[in-house]
DNA sequence: TTAATTCATCGCAATATTACGATAAACCGG
DNA sequence: CCGGTTTATCGTAATATTGCGATGAATTAA
């Protein structure tokens, strides 16, 4: 088939795969990962910074956009690109939900 | 193309986002989420817990088992499986440290 | 040994992702 | 208005992912 059975999970689970999704690609990483080191946004050539064409940062700036995670206003003839901090928080919030599960919840277990 | 150009990002980044591939799927999340929330490892049927046919699942927990966030064990005609906990705090740190970057750097910084 | 159970793997079809050249759209300086 | 710059989108090709039926391998119970 090749189309995800969103309809069997929950919208939690669902969500959280979405912001997963977002940053299951190296360069998304690098993007967001330079976002967050500059001190305010960032206006123009995120495209130098990466050894990628214009048209793929443009794509992969997309699905950033797209999830969230990212914002994108017009400035002049350039687009300046930052983090949305409440989106940002909200998925940091959400994936340390899954990693620290509510309160004895822990990977330490006994397995087999 | 199609393929990730890996080679233009650091390890960082490509190790980081090889675990966020692995919970970009919701079926994925639930399958982490069942692990954590029992007690010990899961002998046997996962598959009683998802709208998935069983080969869908394995392959899900094919996955998981690849990117080292869950390891499985022969219990007999069963196998149980479990969080990699090592591995588990490992992704968990990584991703930490991406949305808590160093020092005095969060997204609250001012925007255009 | 035989049948049942459990899980992995193969093979296929449908869809999604990635990458990029080409082109379009919007803006600015002259 | 006219080039130059910047970004978005389109179209295409290559590859990856998702889902599942069918089948295989290993184990257990009888």
């Amino acid at each position: 088939m090749g189309l995800s059975k969103t309809a069997a999970f929950t919208a939690q689970q669902n969500q959280l795969a979405e912001w997963a999704k977002a940053l299951a690609h190296p360069a998304r990483v690098a993007i967001l990962q330079h976002l967050l080191q500059m001190e305010s946004c960032v206006c123009g050539s995120i495209v130098n910074e990466l050894d990628l064409a214009q048209a793929t940062i443009s794509q992969h700036l997309k699905v950033l956009k797209q999830v969230g995670l990212v914002q994108g206003t017009v400035e002049g003839s350039a687009v300046c690109y930052c983090i949305h901090p409440e989106n940002w928080n909200t998925a940091r919030d959400a994936l340390n939900a899954l990693f620290n599960p509510s309160p004895a919840q822990n990977p330490s277990k006994v397995c087999c």
